[in-house]
DNA sequence: TAGGTTCACCTCATATTGAGTAAGACTCGG
DNA sequence: CCGAGTCTTACTCAATATGAGGTGAACCTA
């Protein structure tokens, strides 16, 4: 059988029992604190629980799908360039049997970076999405808990060796920011003197735009100098996290 | 709509056009080469072209249907033993419309580290399949070219900072041994003295089992010290690999 | 037995890190 | 306007990790 008689011939509702959704874990930090996008369920199952954005896939490619979701909860649109500086990345994919008590659903869970972003405005489909410091994010719907959880260590995980701290902050920012940012995401205070010398020291991680805050901080201190993100995709070597005490067993 | 009501009353049969695939990509070194499993297609589409073994997810895990599918290739059975020390992680999902010319499929990749298993047997299943070293494995099915390239990248990092590199190993091993995995994976030889060095300042990454090999090399060389894996899971400090000249920029 | 190979140590120079100190620049409250 | 407190930036110093190379003895094959 050559393939155009083959294609002919096939029915893809044959095997078609399973649904494909994608989830997203959208963090962005606000008030210094990690936090991460849910929305509030209207309907059975789960009626009244919270959980993470997301969706049936439609005819497009899976991360186009992942930000067409983010696009819908936050109330943002796509293109207009308010989505642009944020990060969007494959997490994984969820599908044990029973994970949706109404049929066979596979998830494909993204990680989204953001930086800080409006509150989603009433009026939308965004209505019912707000932002949640993670520390509170619990008992969400479905296996969301566990993609959470998941989205939380690769997303401290990436911090180390890649420079997408930097996709948290403004187009410029100051090294005390980043280091905020940091502090954020591992949920520890880093040391100021070496953080700064460790940022400088790496090639490619940041760049002097030259410029300095127009103020000091707002509870004193000097003006910062002002930096963007370099070109580096990788930080050789790693801003690794502070000791984790013992290897994890 | 959102998903709850989209999916009250929904009937999966009556509209998914969508199915859901598991692709192995298992590695396993064979004579000092990382090689990986593929399959000679023997239906359309791609029918002749090599391709990475997988199938339909049936009722069942993802992690689960992706085992079943390297069983089926190998000749192996699971349960038997022989796969016990087989590791196998989600490595993503691919599921860009087109990929598959018959329907909208989404595939999700599993990456396996195997010690060297034998040569598939005739008469199953897996009369189709072969190991090939990764080196020769282009012009693949689908996107697998793809799929394979980023397990391949994945296997190389994993091995920097966890101790998987046991798993392409038998269940005692020395320390020569374990560095012809690096630089089998790594595609590059390693400096013996500091490797040694290295591999036994990391805290839970081998023990040693107090036994030596009963010969020497079979080039010569004194007989070696046996280890066995420790019970670390994540080696620190990492294990990282020789200057990729400048980071990835 | 000769020659080459490998293992298990070792040294030494250089990088990197964690911790602490310090000089100024700046804010806010009084 | 003053003083207390904050923050940036830069420095030192010790401990640790890494890259490169060397040594002696055990062991293989020829």
């Amino acid at each position: 059988m050559d393939e155009t008689s083959f294609l002919a011939g096939y029915d893809p509702r044959k095997y078609a029992a399973v649904a494909v959704t994608v989830d997203v874990v959208a963090l962005t930090i606000r008030d210094g604190r990690l936090c991460v996008l849910l929305v509030e369920r209207g309907a059975q199952p789960f009626a009244g629980r919270r959980a993470l954005p997301g969706g049936f896939v439609k005819e497009e490619p899976l991360n186009a799908a992942a930000l067409r979701e983010l696009a819908e909860e936050t109330g943002l649109t796509p293109g207009a360039g308010e989505l642009d500086r944020v990060h969007l990345e494959q997490l994984g994919s969820y599908g044990d049997p029973g994970r949706d008590p109404r049929m066979r659903v596979v998830s494909v869970a993204y990680l989204a970076f953001a930086p800080s972003l409006p509150e989603p405005t009433a009026g939308s489909d965004a209505a019912r999405a707000y932002w949640v410091s993670v520390d509170e994010a619990k008992d969400l719907a479905f296996d969301h808990d566990t993609i959470l959880a998941d989205g939380l260590e690769r997303a401290r995980g990436k911090l180390e060796y890649t420079p997408l701290a930097t996709a948290f902050t403004g187009p410029e920012f100051t090294i005390g920011e980043l280091r905020q940012v940091y502090a954020a995401v591992w949920g520890e205070e880093l040391h100021a003197g070496n953080f700064h010398r460790k940022v400088l020291s790496v090639p490619g991680f940041v760049e002097s735009t030259g410029e300095t805050t127009a103020r000091g901080g707002e509870r004193g201190g000097p003006k910062a100098k002002l930096y963007r993100a370099g070109d580096a995709r990788l930080l050789h070597p790693a801003l690794l996290r502070p000791t984790r005490e013992e290897p994890v067993r």
